[in-house]
RNA sequence: CGGGGAGUGGCGCAGUCCGGUAGCGCACGCGCUUUGGGAGCGCGGGGUCGCAGGUUCAAAUCCUGUCUCCCCGACCA
């Protein structure tokens, strides 16, 4: 991509009305655009960041025999008044909406009865289970105060997993699977160390925990205590001296911390499979409930997370894995041979498959690495006069102060995908 | 929904207390000079001051209502 085709632009002033630094960054780099409170539109380069987030849970969640759905956003008020989450007084953030004949609709906020009633016409026999089931889509929350801008919105991205199983054991299995499939997600985007599982309030139908994935992160709004050693914590909802003894953590080594949930996993039971009259018959003809569970990750709010936990005093620094490209290649200066040796070096880097932003703007070299901070891409390419004279092209990680001088196939070596 | 703060060209702000017909920086357009950490000079375009009423000879400014945004709290992925 070149620069001087994109239309977004970069804004010397950091947007009033937002506090929260990864909303802050991300409007004033042109990654996102504010609709309203909570409900942000994607750039160009805010959608490929989304995007890339995206593409490794979904590699994931193929990865554990996930198969991908899209329910719909509009949603039919009977299966919601069959497991009573419709009525306002239980589920309080319920946007809705009504047919022209009257009819009243929801707006998904979440989606356990319409894949459970979807699956009800497929899911008869024993043979036709275990299952997972996920897709990633818009959800929509009547939240009373929208804040800390990509974290908690009321039009979020969402990936929303759910298992079917037979048996509790064949459950837990799923479960423990889907949990493992989570740590291996967070390691891809580099917030590995940061995120701990954290036991969590499992809700009122189930006398288990639920886990949340917390990241570890100033901007939280949960507060957990963390078993460093051992990578695991609890949320202080549940912070008892009984639930301490059931999870076998030790209140000596627990250490308060504050987190972002980027993720949680619920055991539903059978919760919403026996409200829906969705059973299975087993080997002995037998009718038998359904297991379910169910794996949420905000993957929009996994951007802001991201935004806000690798950015600096100059701006964004994205993890290779999700940014909008991986290098920034700036040209300095308008010299016809300077112009064209960027431009094919550009063409080289693109037909070798490294993404590049190019920055072909007439603009001075301030400027330009400005840009490129703020922009926040893992390396910075610099063509001039000067790297003209000495044969070398100067390359620098985003995080990094050292500028290397190398040559063209060095370059290429660095850039290059066996990297 | 309770408490606090704020709405003035695309963005960031001043002006409001004390009413006199809107200004600064950035961005944008043109010209010249510049070119390794957000350039300089000159010229130029763009705003019914959130909206609706009211007071007044006159309202960004005063009064009433209303909408929106941010922060804290409660609630929540």
């Amino acid at each position: 991509m070149r620069l001087s085709q994109l239309f977004t632009k970069t804004s010397k002033n950091v947007p009033a009305d937002e506090e929260a630094r990864n909303a802050q960054l991300l409007i004033q780099a042109g990654y996102i655009h504010k609709e309203m409170a909570g409900v942000y539109a994607y750039l160009p380069l805010g959608l490929k960041v989304l995007e890339n987030i995206k593409r490794i849970v979904r590699e994931e969640m193929n990865a554990v025999g996930g198969q991908e759905v899209m329910m719909t956003t509009l949603q039919p008020r009977d299966i919601w008044e069959k497991t009573d989450r419709w009525d306002d007084k239980k589920v309080d953030n319920w946007f809705k909406t009504a047919l022209k004949s009257g009819t009243e609709l929801g707006v998904g906020l979440t989606h356990e009865e319409p894949i459970v009633d979807a699956l009800s016409i497929y899911v008869n026999s024993y043979k036709d289970l275990p299952l997972y089931v996920y897709q990633i889509q818009n959800k929509f929350r009547n939240e009373l105060r929208a804040k800390s801008g990509l974290l908690r919105g009321r039009e979020f991205v969402m990936k929303d997993m759910y298992s079917l199983a037979r048996t509790q054991e064949e459950h837990e299995k799923l479960y423990d699977q889907a949990v493992e499939t989570y740590h291996r997600i967070y390691g891809r985007l580099g917030l590995g160390d940061a995120t701990y599982r954290t036991y969590a309030d499992g809700g009122i139908f189930t006398d288990k925990f639920s886990d949340e994935f917390q990241t570890l992160s100033e901007i939280g709004e949960d507060t957990l205590y963390v078993d460093e050693a051992r990578k695991i914590a609890i949320n202080e909802e549940i912070y008892t001296d009984e639930n301490l003894a059931k999870l076998g953590l030790d209140k000596s080594k627990l250490v308060k911390k504050t987190g972002v949930e980027v993720g949680n996993t619920f055991h539903l039971e059978s919760k919403y499979t026996d409200a829906l009259d969705v059973y299975y018959t087993d080997e002995n003809g037998q009718q038998k409930s359904i297991i379910m569970g169910c794996y949420g990750i905000g993957i929009s709010r996994l951007m802001g997370v991201l935004a806000e936990y690798f950015a600096d005093e100059r701006g964004l620094v994205w993890p290779e894995a999700v940014a909008p490209a991986k290098v920034y290649l700036a040209r300095l200066g308008n010299d016809p041979a300077v112009i064209k040796q960027a431009d094919e070096l550009y063409e080289k880097l693109t037909n070798a498959g490294v993404e590049t932003l190019y920055d072909d703007r007439d603009a001075r070299p301030g400027e330009k690495f400005a840009d490129a901070d703020l922009l926040g891409l893992p390396y910075r390419l610099v063509v001039s006069a000067k790297t003209q004279e000495a044969g070398k092209y100067e390359l620098k990680a985003r995080q990094s102060t050292e500028v290397r001088q190398l040559d063209e196939t060095a370059v290429m070596k660095s850039l290059g995908r066996e990297q």
